[in-house]
DNA sequence: TGTGTATTGTACCAATCGGTTCCTAACGCT
DNA sequence: AGCGTTAGGAACCGATTGGTACAATACACA
């Protein structure tokens, strides 16, 4: 028995991590959020709260919708890549071609764990439960590889956390454009990690 | 024939630097700088011009006294570590371990290439021009590498673009002081990534 | 058709941003 | 001593920041 909101709030929150996900979290200003989620400053503050609030919910927008996603990649072993150390180097393959297309905005979580914004504590606990949701998603691939079956679980652990500190410094460079080549090499550079198994 | 300057260029670019290197760039406002440095308005603006020629002036002086130092190291066989290989994973033990005494800083190249100021062609140009030194101190390293010799050069060049995003991940990761437990493990990683050469 | 209630949008807020202006202070030189 | 030149410092600038107050609006229900 009131004014009906005129938007869906998860329509709102997936233009928001759009936003978000271009600007990062300190150069997204609140005209940027208006104009993006296509709403006004009164309804924005009444329905999300300020702008720390939006963004703890963008996380949790962009968890579910692009972590779980790639962690489902990682670990579903009935999809056209049979093998786990393949669906690794494939998804470091799919971020590598994801650039060469023009895709510059790299990984939301990426881009907060490198901004200032780390210093708030429920931020930063929001990007390290998704960051960690992503590294037990490389140890869960890697416990299915048949290469690395041989190998001590503490090791498999320690390949997981060498491959999300290189998806991390993958998604850093394609971010920040440099013509340094490396990018296009992310599928390769994945795959000498894995190579480790040889060990 | 005029007043002489009461300060040190030098001694003032060091301290912006140290204002830069713990804020980034966006976030280090023009009062913590004035505070960091020791000066006022006037005279920054006079001896530096703007906050942008001050940034790239404090990336100059990041390059030689920390990433021409780091390369060094690097390729210098007469330290107290003979093996080029040894000397990488050095390297990134002793971020891991500065890590654990407290030091959350990060590398101002890798806090730069993550935020908005690479859009600006200057700074991208510069941070580009430092991060090339550091993948080819890691690219001549390995090329002392006993261990490596066999490799062709395109492999080495692969290996040392796998360190550097490597290292910008690491960082990355130093800097948001995540519970992840990653860092400790840095100079493991680093010799995971070096164990290649068995392919 | 009122009436209550929630949403909407505009105007406004203090604080801060990077940058400029301008006057004063301090020196080297004649 | 006096002059020219540069540094120092404070006041000030418009623009932008995130956030709030409040009045107009639009709906559901009686």
């Amino acid at each position: 028995m009131a004014r009906p909101r005129e938007f869906k709030k998860e329509d709102a929150i997936e233009k928001a991590m759009q936003v978000f996900w271009s600007h990062g979290y300190e150069d997204a200003s609140l005209p940027d959020l208006l104009t993006g989620m296509g709403l006004t400053r009164g309804s924005l503050y009444k329905a999300f709260g300020d702008k720390k609030s939006l963004y703890l919910q963008v996380l949790n927008h962009y968890e579910v919708a692009q972590v779980d996603a790639a962690v489902q990649m990682l670990i579903n072993n009935s999809t056209a890549n049979p093998d786990a150390s393949g669906r690794i180097t494939a998804m470091f393959e799919s971020i590598s071609q994801g650039s060469a297309d023009g895709d510059r905005r790299g990984c939301l979580l990426c881009t907060a764990a490198a901004g200032v914004e780390m210093s708030d504590p429920d931020i930063a606990e929001t990007v390290n439960i998704s960051l960690s949701k992503l590294r037990d998603g490389f140890e869960a691939a890697l416990d299915q590889s048949p290469a690395h079956t041989r190998l001590a679980q503490e090791m498999k652990r320690e390949i997981a956390n060498t491959l999300l500190t290189q998806y991390i410094g993958l998604r850093v460079l394609a971010r920040s454009n440099m013509p340094l080549g490396i990018i296009k090499g992310a599928g390769q550079h994945a795959h000498l990690i894995l190579a480790v198994h040889a060990v």
